[in-house]
DNA sequence: CCTGCTACCTGATGGC
DNA sequence: TGCCATCAGGTAGCAG
């Protein structure tokens, strides 16, 4: 999610009070399971009025119904000077950029990239019509991610930690990798029933997921995204990782070696010897 | 309601 | 070199 808000702090710049002269759907794939007349009909002509984020959802606000972006694995956005570059070098074999979704502007035109197709560009006539939307929980980078709040949600939830980070309907935005630094920086283990903590160990998770995600958003942000550039998407994050990918590896604190364990069909890294 | 499992896709990597 | 298995930052849909 430090990922998707840095890429709605540059797309805002470019795209907020813009309108959509033209939709572009190369690959219906990445609409599914709307269709992409679906997406121009609502979306061509129509004026951005804001671009926000919800959870790991961006957020195109527009004057009449709204466009939601989700980048899942791997999906990322391309801008293109003009129509001319985009058709030039979108999902051409030599020297091309894969492109699933064009939305063309006045000056510029924005492309939805993914190559795996898990990552999707839905059209809604409201926020509410969204599944996705409307069952995300407290957004973890925001003001309403208190700590009375999260001491609610742990002490309901009888799931490991891992699985309870994880779950967009609780707190919303932590993927694998901030869920396990998280648990790292918090020395909980992963496997910890949430409602088994106590109120002094949820307070320490709750400060370690504000932290570890402040920092990975300073990261984020420094160098700012830069959709001219295909190849660069957030490249550099794995400095700031103490567990996650780092099996066998010397854990930072005290020496002991990562391990990787599976959760929920997922990989988990972390301490045994100080996560407890 | 909750939980756990699978499907959805493509590409990179490593072992044999 | 080729082939196969495994892994990957996420979510939706389904069964129990």
């Amino acid at each position: 999610m430090p990922e998707v808000e840095a890429v709605v702090r540059t797309l805002r710049t470019l795209v907020q009070g813009q309108r959509i002269r033209r939709v572009r759907v190369f690959h219906p794939i990445a609409v599914k399971p709307q269709k992409a007349s679906r997406l121009a009909d609502l979306a061509t002509n129509r004026l951005i009025q804001r671009v926000d984020r919800k959870g790991k959802y961006v957020l195109l606000a527009l004057d009449r119904g709204l466009l939601t972006v989700h980048f899942r694995l791997d999906g990322q956005l391309i801008w293109f000077l003009d129509r001319r570059e985009l058709l030039e070098r979108a999902n051409v074999k030599e020297n091309g950029v894969h492109v699933d979704v064009a939305l063309e502007f006045a000056k510029g035109v924005l492309g939805f990239a993914d190559r795996r197709h898990f990552g999707r560009v839905y059209a809604w006539d409201c926020l509410e019509d969204s599944p996705g939307l409307t069952s995300l929980g407290v957004d973890a980078l925001s003001k309403n991610f208190v700590v009375p709040r999260f001491l609610e949600l742990v002490a309901a939830s009888a799931r490991p930690l891992k699985d309870f980070l994880l779950d967009q309907s609780r707190v919303a935005g932590l993927g694998n990798i901030y869920s396990c630094e998280s648990l790292w920086h918090a020395r909980l283990d992963p496997r910890r029933r949430a409602k088994s903590l106590k109120p002094e160990e949820a307070r320490r998770l709750h400060k370690a997921i504000v932290s570890v995600l402040a920092r990975a958003l300073e990261c984020c942000l420094h160098p700012a995204p830069d959709f001219h550039d295909s190849q660069w998407w957030f490249q550099g994050l794995e400095k700031i990782l103490r567990a996650y990918g780092r099996e066998g590896e010397p854990c930072r604190r005290c020496g002991a070696a990562i391990q990787r364990i599976e959760q929920g069909g997922r990989s988990t890294y972390f301490c045994r010897k100080c996560q407890k």
